[in-house]
DNA sequence: TTGAAAGCGATACCAG
DNA sequence: CTGGTATCGCTTTCAA
């Protein structure tokens, strides 16, 4: 047959066997690189398969190894820039290892996370990569370790288990800037993140799903109780899901009679619409309002003033996670791990000294 | 068995129709939802499925119906927000469809391209979305076709054989703001490309391996030599890979004595880089330089002045690859298609008359 | 070192 | 409507 020809019916071991001579058996030692064969027949089935273009069929190994050689992996949004490079992070260490990476949005739903691990389970991934959207509803989780599998957590942690965890040291970072602000004579700070509570109203941290927001604000609330600042609870502000949300939210605050004198964006999108929308507003930054976003996106440098930022060790993130994950397949047993990795403040231009307001 | 336990093996439909008392093949009907069963039968299997914890093996099942349920994604680098951007389309349309997508970086390395299609033809996928790194070398993609997979071509056509391919109106785009600024006076315009030859010398379109930047090049060089504008094909810089080159390159452009007095940059972090650089240098965008960048981020529009660019339909282009496939998958069989999405001129306030020079 | 044969967990055809 | 059985492509004892 022509090596060429559109091959729709694929060759397997039996006709690579066939043609070289040997048995099924021996084929299949040669082809999966196991076990011990002579020179003269490896030779010959190598021949034989080169000549019949022999694909091997990974999901027929699989049924019998039954391993698969994929990890699965969720996360919120890959457009998502964090995601995005985490997820390099991720494929990188994967590959490395041999192993081929299913990924699966979960837009921070809980049901499509139920859904997608499910799925993955079905396609019998051999360990999984999650960032889960609520840390409070976690059965799905359970059930991962429940059958065997090994996973690793990104970004968020779950207390409640054992499993490998990776995180950023968001609390101490949050504390930093906090801590930065005060000093700077900032006395009214809001917060503002994407997280949101049914009625949008936050009362405890315990009402925050995403691990690592909750740091930030444990922290946040923490430092500005022990500097004896006012009703902290009142600045921290949630719902900030899309740009539109957050330009209403961040008007709302700037055009109130009690504005703060500083904001702390929990992620990049929001940092970005709110430097937006104080440009709109006719608010300078940092003259009239100091601006902290966490996440280093590439466009906080270029703003006129560029923007302060805490810079997380994204890519770093996904890497751990993955390599925790390949370590436990590759047979490590013991407990549950936590990794954390350490933010950077990173010092621009976009906070100063609270204005005196009137 | 405790349904909590940790279920070290897996349960299988032979397991359910023991407990259900009906045979193999009965039991796999319920299960597998084809075929034709009593209610009866029907909620007897299911309460076995639900009390054993049954979860279906999608492996053993591809390996029989011959579909893997699966789609093979090989992009250059998914921490490319176009990328990311990109596989959200593909990913929202794949789910939607029933597929689950796995995904491979090429880092727009050919041999690496070649090596995950390999892997993913092993993995059985049921179908393939490549961004193919090199138009000249792609006997691996017509490989797949061979292999009787359908292929859709993501932001790079390959004109040599029929398969499906997205693409966006590059070279119309690049005429359309070429004109643009020739209109206003240029008559000096720089290409920055990440694309790039051995000695790093622009000849021909020919020599740029990347579909999407050669059309726009030469929409680009067909403009200005209508316009009977000067030395065409040295405007064209390659190379800018990474923003530490890219800053060498716009440095040693804006600092000669010949400089342009507009650029054009092939995506936005080169954008993002000339937009740094021209500022360190000391020039004034646009009375000193004008600049238009391909791609519309995010930061693009808060920079001062915001950046006039070409905004491309990311996410749809993944979408109707996505798409697409998906047809093919269903056992849509006609010829090859292409689809070109429309670029949108999105005028900010980067781009203004061309100074006088000394 | 090699071969025969028994699985892996589903699907699918053919009888009954 | 239900059951028996061959089959998918590979790995893996077990003997020879």
């Amino acid at each position: 047959m022509n090596p060429n020809s559109p091959q729709t019916v694929s060759v397997t071991v039996a006709d690579v066997a066939r043609k070289a001579g040997v048995s099924k058996a021996t084929a299949a030692r040669v082809l999966g690189g196991y076990g011990t064969v002579s020179d003269r027949v490896r030779d010959a089935v190598t021949a034989a398969a080169r000549a019949l273009d022999y694909r091997p069929n990974e999901l027929a190994r699989s049924m019998t190894t039954g391993r698969s050689g994929t990890i699965g992996v969720v996360v919120g949004d890959i457009e998502n820039p964090f995601f995005s490079l985490a997820m390099r992070g991720i494929t990188d260490v994967a590959r490395q290892a041999g192993f081929t990476v299913i990924l699966i949005n979960s837009g921070e739903d809980v049901s499509a996370e139920k859904a997608a691990i499910r799925t993955l389970i079905a396609k019998r991934v051999d360990g999984l990569i999650v960032s889960p959207a609520k840390e409070t509803d976690v059965e799905h989780l359970r059930e991962v370790v429940g059958s065997g599998r090994p996973l690793a957590l990104l970004d968020r942690g779950i207390n409640a288990f054992e499993v490998d965890t990776v995180i950023a040291d968001d609390r101490q970072a949050a504390e930093g800037v906090t801590r930065q602000l005060i000093a700077l004579g900032h006395r009214h700070i809001a917060y503002l993140t994407a997280c949101d509570t049914p009625d949008h109203l936050f009362r405890t941290p315990g009402d925050i799903n995403t691990g690592s927001v909750r740091r930030r604000i444990e922290g946040f609330l923490s430092t500005c109780r022990e500097a004896g600042l006012g009703p902290v609870e009142r600045w921290i502000h949630m719902g900030a899901v899309i740009p539109e949300q957050t330009r209403q939210i961040a008007e709302r605050l700037l055009e109130g009679k009690d504005r703060p004198t500083a904001i702390i964006a929990s992620d990049s999108v929001i940092g970005l619409e709110v430097f937006k929308t104080s440009r709109a507003i006719g608010l300078a930054i940092p003259d009239d309002l100091s601006l902290i976003s966490f996440h280093d996106a590439d466009w906080t440098a270029v703003t006129s003033p560029p923007v302060t930022v805490v810079r997380q060790p994204v890519y770093q993130l996904g890497e751990m996670a993955a390599r925790l994950l390949v370590e436990r397949l590759n047979g490590f047993a013991g407990p549950g791990r936590e990794v954390v990795l350490q933010t950077e403040f990173v010092e621009r231009a976009s906070i100063s000294s609270a204005p005196t307001l009137p």
